[in-house]
DNA sequence: TTTCATGTAACTTATGATGTTTCATAATGT
DNA sequence: ACATTATGAAACATCATAAGTTACATGAAA
């Protein structure tokens, strides 16, 4: 019978789309022919739709395109070097890292806002840190060495 | 009719108990007599049983009591200035401060390694200084100035 | 022995991304 | 033209789980 105030929580779950798809984008760099919602949903055991859903966000932001009908599907838009781990955390959308949250009930108490102070000023220190480091690694670096690493097979 | 991996993911709320726990923690020390569960979770909007599960976890570390009975509740067991961010952020058990996880479908796929262990990489490092900063702080500096704030008030 | 408080188990609710179905749209091949 | 193949997008169903709730046992104080 409360007013729930946690459950005006932001629900979020482990988030692998990061890791997912910088996987996928390194293999689509492999690939000579654009690669279907079907296919990429089967190497990453999920749905087309959910595909094109999260494809969606990477060619807003132009590192994909799409193109429709026979021999279409999904497609690099740039060379990986020209990709960076920032890039793809953001295309994803992301709202926060961290799993942490300030506590907003009691804006005008004191100790509230000297405690949130507190773990806001972390936050934000590591956060900044997680992000230079995002972007000082292009996709390229991560795809040395397994060029001819074959894509259809079921291990990948 | 997939085999979902994406389920196995898991799911977390955006958590402010840190946040929660650490202002409770504070007006706590300036109280005489023991906090009971009902009056903690009305300070957070929040459930009896919900307050007493968090704050069983703070009492299994030692940093509170819990007493059973007439004129019982909860108390600090010790100054605030012997209690960290770190501390209270431990004894809440929180698996991991980031929403970012791995893939681990394909963990024979040298792409998928090298994905993983670049993202990993980041997150190790902007987690150390996360909890390195939380080590610094310890709750004592955040009460300071406002010993007279009043408790009972709806405000809190 | 009544009252008040925590301790705990069991159950319900709320949430929202993922998963799914369906149809529209568009491009290619015959 | 027409069938086929693909994305686009809307609408709905599923699922996992922390929070919320109920109920009762336990223990301490008046």
């Amino acid at each position: 019978m409360h007013a729930s105030l946690f459950a005006m929580r932001l629900l979020m779950r482990k988030d692998s789309r990061l890791s997912r798809m910088l996987h996928v984008l390194i293999h689509m760099d492999q690939l000579n022919a654009p690669a279907t919602s079907e296919k990429i949903a089967s190497m990453l055991n999920t749905n087309p739709v959910v595909v094109r859903r999260t494809m969606a966000g990477l060619r807003d932001k132009g590192y994909v395109t799409s193109v429709k009908g026979h021999g279409g599907g999904w497609s690099l838009a740039t060379p990986l070097s020209n990709i960076t781990l920032l890039d793809i955390h953001n295309a994803l959308g992301e709202s926060s890292v961290f799993t942490i949250g300030l506590s907003d009930e009691h804006t005008s108490c004191p100790i509230e806002i000297a405690v949130n102070q507190a773990i806001s000023d972390v936050l934000i220190e590591a956060e900044a840190l997680l992000l230079e480091r995002f972007r000082d690694v292009t996709l390229d670096v991560l795809a040395v060495g397994f060029a001819d690493y074959p894509l259809n097979q079921k291990e990948i």
